[in-house]
DNA sequence: TTGCAATCTGTACAAACGTTTAGTAGTATG
DNA sequence: CATACTACTAAACGTTTGTACAGATTGCAA
């Protein structure tokens, strides 16, 4: 994506800033004045080096006519490629400790990595299926889904609580299996009102603390 | 925000869309041309009565200073709570197997995840990091740092492959551990210049296969 | 009917704006 | 040592572009 110099890596913060402040890009002149040049031909310069090499696209003859054409630039475009997940709180995979409560917000992800209807986002809390590599702190995307496939990792209602567990299916029986010795399988017989499967897991998100961390849920 | 005629509600839809489109806003004329107007006047009137009812802002006498100031405004005014994240390409886990190649794309990803600058995303291949709970398949979100803590999980350039591993300071000694003890640790010395550490992992993204998934890289 | 707002035609103009030519200096490439 | 690219000054050119003026038509409310 990069091969610009210093100058023009500034100028094109510039014009990323200049739309995102004001709703349309600056002109000619505006960019000159903002990096205290006194011709325009530097500008033009910096124009047709950025458009050379891909970061820009322009319209030949037309004022304020320079549309970004990197990762901003889709986003300003509009193609709409990420996808708002609803955060629906947190969930046990070790005991059930907390129910699905009310997340606040929602999470921007690419729509190419679960690209599902329908999908939401929890906080798993609990080692119950540290086997499996999903750990306590890791966000798990749920699908809502009317049947499971065994094996699959699922997020179930047992008692009103949420958990993620191993979905096995033996004859007529379904288990909701941990992914930790020290946890004891669930069976969820016909019957049983008390325990439902809400979604299969399609994805982990996992955060390492480091600096500056801002997203609170 | 309503209150606008119906003329007038299609002069603002079409603003919003090529905007969306080409990344700056339209001409006069341009708009005149799309509503099949003969006279630039019409356009004037509209412009000038969805300013006055607040849907748009303008420079005066500025070509395409035309900023949407509704809801969509403020998606273009780039509120932009995602962010681009470019996909670099493969990272061994375990033997360094490729380097980083050039990846097509970029993820898009909520900015309050890993909210950091020159972050990139790679695919890790390999199980020299099971134990940590990273596997083959994951992505990885790496920022781009000059120094590392010690027991946080980097990538390394060794011998030009790219690899995920633990980042361990031993007095002067920097040891790159697997998670893995079917793996061997390397020695990173003062002066081998071979070996370097790119970045620090932020993050983990695993993707389960389901039902039709379109993430390719 | 009168008045007002919305919508539009047609012509014209001055300013804003992108572009160009000519030239200088610095740095990197081979 | 020539070549190429970056980064800029200075002045001038031609057109795009917003705006204004003088109207016309329709519908709706006082």
């Amino acid at each position: 994506m990069n091969g610009l110099t210093e100058r023009q890596r500034r100028v094109l913060e510039f014009l990323r800033d200049y739309l995102r402040r004001h709703g349309y890009p600056p002109t000619i002149r505006e960019i000159r004045t903002a990096f205290g040049l006194r011709s325009n031909r530097g500008v033009v310069d910096h124009l047709r080096a950025l458009e050379r090499k891909g970061s820009i696209r322009r319209l030949p003859g037309s004022s304020r006519a320079i549309a970004i054409s990197g990762p901003d630039g889709e986003n300003a475009e509009g193609a709409g490629r990420a996808k708002a997940y609803p955060v629906a709180g947190r969930v046990a995979a070790g005991r059930p400790e907390e129910a699905l409560e009310d997340g606040n917000g929602s999470l921007l992800l690419d729509e190419r990595l679960f690209g599902g209807k329908g999908d939401f986002v929890l906080e798993v809390k609990g080692d119950s299926m540290s086997g499996a590599h999903i750990v306590s702190g890791d966000l798990v995307v749920v699908r809502k889904t009317a049947s499971c496939e065994t094996g699959s990792f699922v997020v179930a209602l047992v008692d009103g609580e949420a958990t993620v567990k191993r979905y096995v299916r033996r004859g007529s029986r379904v288990v909701l299996e941990p992914a930790n010795p020290a946890y004891a399988p669930i069976v969820l017989s016909a019957g049983n009102a008390a325990a439902s499967v809400v979604g299969t897991v399609v994805g982990v998100i996992r955060r390492y603390p480091g600096r500056g961390r801002a997203f609170s849920r």
